[in-house]
DNA sequence: CCTTTAATTCTTGTATACAAAAAGTTTGAC
DNA sequence: GTCAAACTTTTTGTATACAAGAATTAAAGG
């Protein structure tokens, strides 16, 4: 269980602007949410500083804190980030991975590719992660592995959505292997650009898809 | 000036876990600090969950709050982090850095020169920061800034203290040089690696001066 | 009728009060 | 004498009370 009630609102918190519940720019009002929650200011204030460090809310002095939905540059600018981190640890991971591990990996991409065969949204979504987690774990870098998580979780949302796109999971798939096959050479070089690719083409993605939908939605 | 006397107060605990006034491991009491900065404990808190969250203390629940100084293989590994963030700047920055900033950081190389042959210290450190966050900057990508400079910040103190190792500076500034060459050159791939080599060998370099002093303290 | 300014209201930031949990101490039994 | 259990003390987490700054509204002057 968590920390202290403060942890368990900023998760719940944290899910309501994951899941549009209050969108960009929407203010939150600290006694509103502290009778919602049924506390005092005191735990809701301490998880709103969390947000605000999480860079989920911006806190501006005096004033309150504010939703702060990342616009698609920014996203595309955290895409980026993840990319060359997950790159670096495809890097570290060619060298340093072990035999157990590097099966584990194998293993985990079949099901993940089995998980696509049956339309199992849910089950390719939670082999995929495990697919990453290993290799963040495999760079040998538990600070890098945080790091990697950290960003991992803040895209999570984001990632989700453009699932949906056409023929996206058949690729995704393919540059798994392409990475696996790096790996299993142990070429450092290879596994990187491969793993880079594999996460800056979902920033872009994301971006066409959200092009696509703005002229919709008018 | 800083939001409110919680901000103040973090800095300056911050400041005095870099500077060595707490110790690994020290915990840090609301009471005292309290009394010490004529503050209730509310700030003290808010002050204390920012450091819990930007690492440089742990938090135990129901317990108390702890210094957590990093071990050297934890410093080793930040230091290989931000050498694969700045790596990431300079491939992107050798694609996207405008003339009048490669004119500022050549520049600023020569300032950074200049201090070195004066034997000013401060004025080598000074220049030397303000050369990684134009290269930050010309990454064209902000967040990947923000991560640097959250990351630079973090090791700073441990930069420092390896600046005295001799013949590290000049060494220091031969990467410089291979770096702005690779960019002038618009070749990213160069850049990169030259740039990671920099900074990994800062972590190395670290760990070398931790080993020669700990059998001297003994 | 619009603009500017003063007063009121609301909200955040800080202090204090209280509750619950952990640490420390004392006392009792074996 | 040592171990254990209950009680006391200390400390964290939460609630409430208060103070100060920002926003809004009302009032006055042009």
């Amino acid at each position: 269980m968590d920390r202290k009630r403060a942890d368990i609102i900023a998760d719940s918190l944290e899910g309501m602007i994951f899941d549009g519940t209050f969108g960009d720019g929407d203010r939150l009002d600290e006694v509103q949410l502290a009778e919602r929650f049924k506390v005092s200011r005191t735990p809701i204030r301490e998880a709103l500083q969390r947000l605000a460090q999480s860079g989920l809310v911006e806190q501006i002095p005096r004033r309150g804190v504010f939703v702060r939905q990342p616009g698609p540059v920014e996203l595309i600018e955290m895409f980026e980030v993840m990319a060359e981190l997950e790159s670096a640890c495809a890097r570290l991971a060619a060298t340093r991975i072990t035999d157990a591990a590097l099966r584990d990996l194998l293993e985990t991409n079949a099901r993940c590719n089995a998980a696509v065969a049956a339309r199992d949204a849910d089950g390719y979504y939670r082999e995929n992660e495990r697919f990453h987690a290993i290799l963040y774990r495999q760079s040998g870098n538990s600070f890098l592995e945080q790091e990697c998580l950290r960003l991992h979780r803040r895209l999570m949302p984001f990632r989700r959505v453009q699932l949906r796109l056409r023929g996206r999971l058949k690729q995704s798939m393919a540059e798994h292997e392409a990475i696996l096959a790096a790996l299993e050479d142990g070429d450092g070089l290879r596994a990187s650009e491969e793993l880079r690719n594999h996460v800056a083409v979902q920033g872009e993605k994301f971006h066409h898809l959200m092009a696509s939908l703005k002229p919709a939605a008018e």
